[in-house]
DNA sequence: TTGAGTGCCGCCCTCTGCTGGTCTACC
DNA sequence: AGGTAGACCAGCAGAGGGCGGCACTCAA
């Protein structure tokens, strides 16, 4: 609804109400505020076939009427309750109604008639319909000083209601008007002696009602102190309430009862604010002051006053005269667009005196400075003690405390808590990797990735963790977590070592035990001294008490303890292309079937002679044999078969760089008994 | 009407932490 | 040779900071 109007407010209003029906009760209620606070407005004239307004407007003072007669076309206004449609226009072709110009010291006075309507269809700019004789039909004209503009308004109501309410915000020239019974409103003019008058009915309205309750205080309490309703009134109404808003914005609230109307619900028109239906019971006769919220019939927004409301309506509207020059956007205020062409000429008036960033609006600055300087924090979070600087990173913190998640990723199950959220979680659909390191060229979904591409791959000076529990060094913290967490994290249940019967209950304390079991000759034999590293060593060596030979020569049916033995018998003895290794002295060139016989002979051939490198012996290895050696003794252990092969001195090391060619990076740190060794010169 | 102040939404960023694949040493 | 476990690394999500922009309120 809306209504071109003065801007002059009206901080004075006398609304006097008639409702209109069989054995016709006619109630009036004068609201009044002190003169001095009034906008004098000048008396509207009435319709004049309805007798009853006659009535009314004998009672009505006339002083101060300028009697300026306008025609206003309509103004197309709708209101919407929550219970259905409630149509009201504000039709500007009404002759009926007479606006003085606004003058200081005016008031207003609304006389309410009731006027059913005959259907919800019915044209409303289109008065014919109106039957001014059919008591039950209902017509709310409110005529209102400030631009002279005069106004009819009234309802379309066919349902029933046993609440109704209406509001009036006559500067705003918004009247929602709600549930009202078939009534007529006019607004006339009061002055201040009839206050006087009224204060009876006032406040026998409050005595009777008992609960005519007042929201602004002393003003208001002046307003019901000079304003009233008449006896009869208070058959019909419950509450009038006039509440002089803010910023001389005037809201007259009125709501009634016991007119047995039924609820109707319907859908909001677009356009339409509806009005919360208040909970109270039919055929109630007392007044109740009701909790008023407008909602927006177009999005969310509500409140508590209709002036905010219509502002807001506002923003639904595609008018937006203001047009930047540069980029053509379109803004509704100049101010809006003044920020914006900001925008584009990098203009920032707003300065921070702490450092050199600067704004377009203060806005900006102030959230700026607390953020940046005064870390002033006002949003507080009541479960945890996290505060914000903005409400909207409260309520995107809260969000973590419910698990509410209302951005759903449409590709799978995932949803956010907020966008930017959602739209980082799109990029594993999409693929887009839109970060690249601009020294390799990798790409990454996330920049915060790359960054940590970028410092371990090509960065120097890598900050390092030290793990506080051991020597360990891990390249990142969140490594070093799970290093805490995997080995040095207690555990309940005991963890054996696999040497001995101790029992841990962190990995690293167990892992650092178990190795000193590494070096110990922990496998003993139970008939010698004989000690080993390797259980497999211990096997073959009691053999060697046991007197078992397991290994078969099928050539020859000889028996070995060692399948390594049986294997240098078979090669030696039944395998015709087998070439054993020759090893020649450097100085003499005599060849020798092992290395260990041509180093012993090397040494008194050449005293001063060192050990052959790995590729002198690999050299040597390579030489061919003159003739097929000795058969060694079939059931010699292999140490025998060494010492008898010449091969080895009793005790004497085979240099680690000799097998370490050989075996190809095997294990040396076991121990290398002879059959081990003859097994690794058979590779 | 204007400007300060406020609220809200959106965007982008960083920091953080978890997860799983890969590499490597060890057994 | 195969299994295991730890370090390394990229992928990905949670949480929060900071700012741009605009709508709205309110007082001057």
């Amino acid at each position: 609804m809306r209504h071109e109007a003065d801007s002059n407010g009206l901080s004075g209003l006398r609304v006097q109400a008639t409702l209109l029906g069989g054995g016709v009760i006619m109630a009036g209620a004068e609201l009044s505020v002190p003169p001095e606070q009034f906008t004098q407005i000048k008396e509207p004239e009435l319709i004049p076939d309805r007798a009853l307004q006659e009535e009314e407007e004998e009672e009505t003072d006339n002083d101060g009427v300028c009697g300026v007669k306008e025609q206003s076309g309509s103004a197309g206004l709708e209101v919407e309750s929550a219970q259905g449609p409630l149509q009201t226009t504000i039709l500007e072709e009404v002759p009926e109604l007479v606006l003085a110009a606004p003058e200081e010291s005016e008031r207003h006075i609304l006389t309410l008639r009731t006027v059913h309507f005959p259907s919800e269809e019915a044209e409303l700019q289109d008065l014919s319909w109106l039957d001014p004789q059919q008591e039950d039909e209902m017509q709310v004209t409110v005529s209102q000083a400030g631009g002279g503009v005069q106004s009819l308004v009234w309802l379309e109501e066919a349902a029933q209601q046993s609440l109704h309410q209406c509001v009036l915000n006559v500067q705003e020239e918004v009247y929602s008007l709600q549930e009202m019974e078939v009534m007529q409103f006019q607004l006339l003019e009061e002055n201040v002696t009839r206050a006087g008058e009224d204060c009876k009915s006032a406040m026998n309205l409050e005595e009777s009602t008992g609960s005519v309750k007042l929201q602004k205080g002393q003003e208001e309490e002046q307003l019901l102190a000079e304003g009233g309703f008449s006896e009869k009134a208070e058959e019909q109404f419950f509450l009038v309430e006039a509440r002089p808003g803010d910023e001389g914005r005037d809201e007259i609230v009125l709501t009634f009862s016991n007119l047995n109307m039924e609820e109707q619900k319907e859908k909001p028109q677009p356009g339409q604010a509806h009005l919360e239906k208040p909970s109270t019971t039919k055929n109630q006769k007392k007044a109740k002051e009701v909790k008023r919220t407008f909602h927006c019939s177009f999005c969310k927004f509500t409140s508590s006053r209709v002036s905010s409301l219509n502002r807001h309506v506002k923003i639904h509207s595609t008018e937006k005269p203001h047009v930047c020059h540069l980029c053509l956007k379109a803004f509704r205020t100049v101010t809006l667009l003044r920020n914006h062409v900001n925008t584009h000429t990098g203009t920032r008036p707003h300065k921070c005196a702490d450092c050199d960033m600067a704004f377009v609006t203060s806005g900006e600055l102030v959230r700026h400075r607390r953020y940046k300087h005064t870390h002033e924090k006002p949003f507080k979070c009541s479960v945890c003690k996290y505060a914000s600087v903005e409400a909207s990173k409260l309520k995107r913190h809260i969000r973590s405390h419910t698990g509410e998640r209302p951005f759903q990723c449409s590709l799978c199950s995932y949803a956010s808590k907020d966008t930017y959220k959602l739209k980082r979680h799109m990029r594993t659909h999409s693929g887009e990797k839109p970060y690249e390191c601009h020294i390799c060229h990798a790409r990454f979904t996330q920049s915060g990735t790359m960054k940590m591409h970028v410092l371990q791959k090509h960065s120097e000076n890598v900050p390092k963790y030290q793990c506080p529990h051991c020597a360990t060094i891990i390249a990142r913290k969140s490594d070093l977590r799970v290093h805490l967490r995997n080995l040095h994290t207690y555990e309940t249940a005991e963890m054996k070592c696999r040497y001995c019967p101790a029992v841990f209950h962190d990995r690293y304390t167990l892992i650092q035990h178990q190795k000193t079991h590494k070096n110990e000759k922990r496998f003993k034999c139970e008939y010698c001294s004989y000690a080993c590293k390797q259980e497999r060593h211990m096997t073959v060596h009691i053999r060697t008490h046991t007197g078992e030979k397991p290994f078969v020569c099928l050539t020859c049916n000889k028996c070995f303890r060692q399948q390594q033995l049986l294997n240098v018998h078979f090669k030696k003895y039944h395998d015709t292309n087998f070439v054993p290794t020759v090893y020649e002295c450097p100085k003499c060139g005599k060849g020798f079937s092992r290395w260990s016989n041509m180093h012993r002979h090397s040494e008194k051939c050449n005293s001063g002679q060192e050990k052959p490198t790995t590729v002198e012996k690999e050299r040597a290895m390579k030489r061919k044999p003159a003739s097929p050696r000795e058969p060694a003794k079939e059931d010699a252990t292999a140490e025998e078969v060494s010492l008898m092969n010449g091969e080895l001195y009793p005790g004497e090391m085979v240099p680690v760089d000799f097998l370490e060619a050989k075996t190809e990076g095997e294990d040396l740190e076991e121990d290398l008994t002879c059959d081990m060794i003859l097994a690794l010169m058979d590779k």
